[in-house]
DNA sequence: ATCGAACCTCCAAT
DNA sequence: AATTGGAGGTTCG
């Protein structure tokens, strides 16, 4: 299936921008092999294109994985609104076509709790892990793999054996989210539909799931563009380049504020700019 | 309200 | 070879 972007899109910069944990490169580098809801897809791009192959035929098709890769976004015109200053400039055209990706919230949710105190090969080897023990096994025409486990599957699971798999005190964060969430009867999805204020005070609920955290699910699954987490990477880029001597006793919450009314209604985007040239320098 | 320490686990660097 | 420090943060005191 082919897929073709109005707008710069790179696939390898935005897969492994450090905002998705399931995909991989093949044996053929050009290769990306990832699992989106359910369903492995192998992606591909030449300068014009953007090559999708299924692993079998789901609900999740062509429609799904234009909006997974937010096609839509407009980049000419989100940086436009952004490129004033020579160090955002910079990273943009490094790594021009980066985009935003519209995960599943769950899953993004999950990874994010897994992310406090941890590294990116850790959290993806968690990811695998949860996905192996407790996700659904699905055959396809490449073989099996397992899909990310529900709410249910992981409540089921359980604290004991997220702590089993490596998850460490997370394992408790993970295992009541979840439980939450099968006790509520509630779909992440439905606050896509909420403000991002809203939205961002209904995931701070959730254990283990900060400021930071909660803004990495707005961005990343809840079309929240305008949300900005402040980790330590972010911290220093705007330390450096952005903020006066003594920024050190402002909190992250207040950086995070502050960086929202610097960058406007796309400060998401920024941000994913900013951290990816930060962290590859 | 604010601030530092503690937290599971895995590894890379002593 | 054993030990320490740190990794995209949050919670607890």
């Amino acid at each position: 299936m082919v897929l073709i972007s109005k707008f710069p899109y790179s696939i390898t910069e935005t897969l492994y921008s450090g905002q998705a944990f399931r995909w991989k490169k093949l044996e053929n580098p050009s290769v990306n092999e990832g699992i989106v809801e359910g369903t492995r897809i192998r992606v591909t791009q030449d300068e014009e294109k953007i090559y999708c192959e299924f692993g079998n035929s789901t609900a999740f098709g062509e429609d799904a994985m234009g909006k997974y890769l937010r096609l839509e976004d407009d980049l000419s015109l989100i940086y436009s609104e952004m490129s004033i200053d020579d160090y955002f400039n910079q990273a943009q055209k490094q790594y021009n076509g980066l985009h935003i990706l519209r995960q599943d919230p769950w899953e993004c949710l999950v990874t994010f709790i897994c992310s406090a105190n941890n590294n990116i090969p850790r959290i993806k080897s968690l990811v695998t892990a949860m996905s192996e023990n407790c996700g659904q096994k699905i055959i396809d025409q490449f073989g099996e793999f397992h899909a990310f486990p529900t709410p249910g599957e992981i409540f089921q699971f359980g604290e004991d054996g997220l702590r089993g798999i490596g998850l460490g005190f997370r394992a408790k964060y993970v295992a009541k989210a979840a439980s939450m969430l099968v006790e509520e009867e509630t779909d992440l999805k439905y606050y896509r539909s909420l403000s991002y204020e809203e939205a961002l005070e209904k995931l701070i609920r959730f254990p283990g799931v900060g400021d930071k955290v909660a803004n990495c699910v707005l961005l990343f699954s809840m079309d929240k563009l305008q949300a900005f987490p402040v980790d330590v990477w972010i911290k220093r880029v705007l330390r450096e380049n952005y903020l006066e001597g003594n920024s050190e006793n402002i909190p992250d919450n207040g950086l995070r504020v502050w960086a929202q009314n610097h960058f406007g209604r796309f400060a998401g985007y920024a941000n994913q700019y900013l951290f990816h040239k930060k962290r590859l320098t």
